[in-house]
DNA sequence: AATAAATTTTAATGTCGATTAAAATAAAGC
DNA sequence: GCTTTATTTTAATCGACATTAAAATTTATT
């Protein structure tokens, strides 16, 4: 079995595989979602997945992977931009929220991390450090530039990427629901409560 | 057995017996965490657990009791402060955080709530948008004293409480994270990015 | 159409960890 | 101290998947 990168139809199988199990994982947690769950997604049976995938842990961890990328892609994008800092995290998030609605979703939510291989594991907190790092770095650039407040910058980080991630906690692809999501979180987390003439 | 109210060395034990499971959870994913891993941690056998809960699904189960318990008595706590809207969000905030970093966590992030039997997950469930309605009252609330600016309610209470689930997820109990998380976050989710002096 | 390669299925196997029952120990009550 | 009750351990059992190998089928190539 030789493949180059023009054999497009294992690669695109093998998307809808992480699609399908990222799915589950989200609706039915790790453990309680089975390959036979995902193969039935597919209409496929449990073994077919293991011609797409060495095993399950591999699944879980090439469905991090798909979520790191996506990640990695919508902050690469923002920052081609060229805002200044608060309208780098504004349009970041209005991407990272638009490809997680779309058609690279769903984005598994990460839960299972530690039960990755340490080779996996590492690499997945290597990219997920990275990101976080890139992102402080946004805000600590908004701060300088005047455009974001002083603030604990690992904190606010924490506190935006909380917010990011645990949408697909609650986020099950309502098109209603969708739309308001990229309309207003973005905003949301860039605003805050405060009225525009609260004091400070 | 007959055990009353009074009789508290069961009750302590189970809720070292839960606390454990937590911490394990969150450490080592669900399905990474076997029954074994959260006896070792209070010097026991797997087999004992039996004694405190019927089974692992049990074991979730009263995790995310405990969870839900606490943000209840925050939320009621705060309330019962009678503050605006905006204030009682802060406060609501300092005093959930406040716990969970204390001596009533560590919270179990909720990642397993599909895999609970469907009574268990229906009470959890039923728990979890209980809070979060109330939570949006208190938003409201604020927004007609004028404390809050105007906002996508729903959207808005998804944004800070996902800041909040999240927080298990890389808050692993070294203390001088918990100082900072207890005096920045409840501002940083009220304040959000803006300078004070920004356009809206 | 014939052959080769890629994809999927069928049918077992194997293993880990949850669960259980009975025995042992520790604590409490009298 | 003796008895009862509470707690924990020892030692099996047991089942649900994950995993594998070989066979079957589908797709691509010529």
């Amino acid at each position: 079995m030789v493949r180059n990168p023009t054999d497009t139809r294992f690669e695109l199988q093998r998307d809808r595989v992480l699609k399908a199990a990222a799915h589950c994982f989200n609706q039915k947690g790790f453990s309680g979602t089975s390959l036979k769950d995902v193969a039935a997604m597919l209409g496929l049976t449990d073994a077919a997945l293991y011609y797409y995938v060495r095993n399950k842990e591999e699944l879980v961890y090439q469905c991090y992977l798909r979520a790191a990328d996506l990640g990695r892609d919508a902050m690469q994008q923002a920052i081609a931009e060229d805002l200044d800092g608060l309208a780098t995290v504004k349009r970041y998030l209005e991407l990272h929220i638009a490809l997680m609605v779309g058609d690279r979703g769903p984005v598994a939510i990460l839960s299972e991390i530690p039960s990755l291989k340490p080779r996996h594991r590492d690499e997945i907190l290597r990219l997920s450090r990275q990101h976080s790092r890139r992102f402080e770095e946004i805000i600590e650039r908004g701060i300088a530039d005047g455009s974001i407040s002083e603030c604990d910058v690992r904190m606010t980080g924490n506190a935006i990427m909380g917010s990011l991630n645990w949408i697909p906690k609650w986020y099950h692809g309502d098109p209603k629901t969708s739309a308001r999501l990229q309309r207003e979180f973005p905003d949301i987390l860039c605003r805050g409560l405060l009225t525009p003439d609260s004091p400070t």
